[in-house]
DNA sequence: GTGGTCTAGACCACC
DNA sequence: GTGGTCTAGACCACG
């Protein structure tokens, strides 16, 4: 799958890394169960150093999202153990101001609702 | 109005109390336009430096949500020159990634868009 | 002649108010040697402290655009004696650095005096 | 290059810092794409707070001069990324103040067009 | 080591 | 009295 990273942005590198590989796993790119690369192989792919990709798959690891073995490497964590989204309130938070900009920014909520319909089918 | 700050958060703080300033318009604690408290005084109040809730009011300033006029001090813009939501994809990608993140954790499109509509009403 | 003022500008009021009278003596609409209002009713008619209207007063007179006259008050001077536009190194900085940033932004030699010319003639 | 800075100026350090460098580029002293130095190592050669030198870089960076990249540092933007010098109306309105004050001052417009062309090609 | 953030305190331009 | 600017110094997140 392909990664997209933006190295001018104020976002941490490693938490885009974060965000894009769960994105895969949503959209489907990153099969359930599926092996992860290795944290060298993949940091040398993106050009990046190894420890932003380790912190990103720490990231994940601590959310629930991937499983590191010692043995058998990083995998894909299995549909059933997804971590649940309104888990930490962060995300809720996240979600309430969204919805007030789009207020604010002129859009009923009927608007809005179809914006977070077309985001949920998005499969970009 | 009550202005919430997590000073252990990794979230700047100048950040949080933009967020909380457009929650606090989109919620009508703060009217259109509204008087804000001077720079000093709310530093004062939080607790905090002033260059920090300056910091705050131009990135709000620069968005569109409050303007800082020469003679009579900051104010929050009138409801017709909010800015749009969507004119920067930042919002659209966070959006499009808190779907993915619901879909994981097992919610079904109802289930995300009932989400969505409690967070437009603010049901925090 | 209408004044226009920016208050949310990052320019001063005074140095504004400075600038438009200056572009009213070089579009006409304000004539040679014509009678300026007093400070404080040109304060009245734009809503700013009289405070600002006399700084302006003193900048345009300390360069020599107009002149004040303890019985006459304040007038724009004659023709003649209106200031060499180089005398002040300022101006030229400034034109080198419009210069500068039309030529990065992709702008030959001939599209920038284009430019220059129009604005000569503009009578806006 | 030489970076030169008047302290006794009414015009913030930052923001002559920034004319400074967007010159710096257009007159070739610092090349597309070429490494600025740090913020600390600017900020001690100039013999100013870091803070200032931040904020200069913020500044270039928001009008697409230059680009800070999380790896490798700061530096100059591609030739073909600089920003288009008409894109905020403020730099036109300078540039008719400019052409009023040299009409008044007895430019006649071949005289002006040749100061612009001198500008352009810096002969300052 | 790099930039980003924050503090405490000071000065100044502006109104 | 208001916001803007600047300083010196500290801490932290990031890579």
């Amino acid at each position: 799958m392909i990664l997209e990273l933006d190295f001018k942005s104020s976002l941490p590198v490693y938490v885009q890394l974060r965000n894009e590989i769960v994105r895969g796993i949503g959209s489907g790119e990153l099969a359930f169960g599926e092996q992860l690369p290795t944290v060298r192989s993949l940091a040398a792919d993106l050009g990046v150093n190894a420890m932003t990709v380790s912190k990103a798959y720490q990231l994940l690891d601590s959310q629930g999202y991937i499983r590191t073995d010692r043995r058998r490497g990083t995998a894909v964590c299995a549909r059933g153990e997804m971590p649940d989204f309104l888990e930490n309130p962060q995300s809720r938070k996240e979600l309430v101001l969204l919805a007030r900009e789009a207020a604010l920014g002129g859009y009923s909520r009927e608007e809005f609702l179809k914006l977070c319909s077309d985001a949920y089918t998005e499969l970009t």
